[in-house]
DNA sequence: TCAATTTGTCTATTCGTCTATACAAATATG
DNA sequence: CATATTTGTATAGACGAATAGACAAATTGA
């Protein structure tokens, strides 16, 4: 490490003193990118609880080996996510925290937030029919061309957006899905609501990629931080799709959890 | 879109001659790496089939709305990773297929990858005999401190790796199972040759990341690509815990499916 | 109340990214 | 064999990232 440590850290338990592995250069993401996104695996990880604090600037430049004003860069993209929170004169603390997301025959988003000691609410963006496409016709089971319902929303536990996406459903199956599906803030009772009282997981399919702008912008994720892309079709008791959907999770807030 | 079109498309059908949405600047990701992680996504999710030819520099460079020398250094980044291989004056060609990856109660890499068409190995790097510690001990249930066999490999498809990471063992379980491994190149083969003859998966924990710089490396994949992050807990028909692994997947090369 | 600590802000310089132009080299096709 | 097409390479200038130094502002604790 090229930096020499400018500050000596205090007596007693410290961490991150010691020099982290050198952020490679020339790889096309920036400094301070990558040492935010260590930082924030870092949280994700349990190095530091919600409330606890960072070391200060200078022990964190000093670590990382860059001048303090690139990692100030970096805690300034965390703080604009929401991660962390700094204040002059006292330092900087962590406000994050991953939820764990078991998939299983019975997802239900509401459950298992709620599960997780947290507040869930389907925040609906929008709703309209149009005409299934191929890949939508495929996946319910339906003739290409029949309306279909595209219910556009984000998922949030305690106001943090977890996942953003889409579903389709067959029109004629759920008429006024998306009208009350924005009144109740929840699938499944809407659902309910319109006398779909069961539905199960048929197959889930995750692969994983960096956010894109849309998704950065509506789950409130730095630029390169990672979604997993969820695409998942859920059936009704007689076998029948009901749903399909593309949910973007941010990766850093959700841990996926499977029990064969 | 600020850069005009240089070159004419051919007649006939064309991609990628309307403008690809804006690459944003500022996000601390270059443009030559977003428009590679583009790229790298498009042919994932099958734009472009293996063996096709990618729309010629000129024509990408104008879709992006930058310069033909930053879109160089993008297709440059994807040749490395090998995805991609170009030839003057003949064109830019897609190497790269993902694999469809099902988890479920008896999760076999080599049958999943032979299930695919492809040729399976693991590639055993190194194993040594360690003790316990408090996170190893948890998850194979023993006692802190006792001796477990901890091995590290990569497991390919077509020598394309796929999967990168370790895996520890009750020592006294699997006497000799990295030498084994090593000269067979198949877990499962090397258990049943040591006489355990069947175990099955508990439990798979999925998290998602961009890759660390000893993932790029061990799964060359370019800076900056997602890894899809598995524990995985596995016991023998007694319920004892028998292995207990982390690996990392290119998430570029492979798409997890799940059957509740 | 004051000193110490920590974050926040300003200005300036150097290095890497992106753009631009030009032309060479390799391949394909008529 | 010649032309068109496409990739590969060289040189140069503008802009963003990273560094450096200095000092202000806010908080904490003695």
């Amino acid at each position: 490490m090229s930096g020499a440590a400018q500050n000596v850290p205090a007596e007693g338990h410290n961490e991150m003193t010691e020099e982290a592995a050198p952020v490679p250069r020339g790889t096309g993401v920036t400094l301070w990118r990558q040492i935010a996104e260590r930082l924030e695996a870092d949280i994700a990880a349990g190095r530091w609880q919600p409330g606890e604090r960072l070391p200060v600037e200078a022990e964190l430049a000093s670590a990382f080996g860059v001048n303090r004003h690139t990692l100030r860069r970096a805690l300034a993209s965390l703080a604009e996510s929401g991660l962390i929170e700094a204040t002059a004169g006292r330092g900087t603390f962590v406000k994050a925290l991953p939820l764990r997301y078991p998939i299983g025959p019975r997802t239900r988003f509401s459950e298992i937030v709620s599960a997780g000691g947290r507040w869930p609410f389907g925040r609906f963006l929008g709703g309209r029919v149009e005409n299934a496409d191929a890949e939508v016709a495929r996946e319910l089971e339906i003739a290409e061309g029949t309306p279909v319902l595209r219910i556009e929303s984000i998922h949030e536990a305690d106001g943090v957006p977890i996942s953003y996406g889409t579903a389709w459903f067959v029109a004629s199956r759920c008429p006024d899905l998306d009208l009350v599906y924005a009144a109740t803030g929840s699938l499944t009772r809407a659902l309910s609501t319109l006398g779909i009282e069961d539905f199960r997981r048929r197959e889930t399919r995750i692969t994983a990629r960096p956010a894109n702008g849309r998704e950065m912008e509506q789950l409130s994720i730095a630029p390169g931080r990672s979604v997993l892309v969820l695409e998942r079709v859920d059936v009704e008791p007689n076998g029948r799709p009901l749903q399909w959907g593309r949910s973007s999770f941010a990766a850093d807030r959700v841990q996926l959890v499977f029990k064969p």
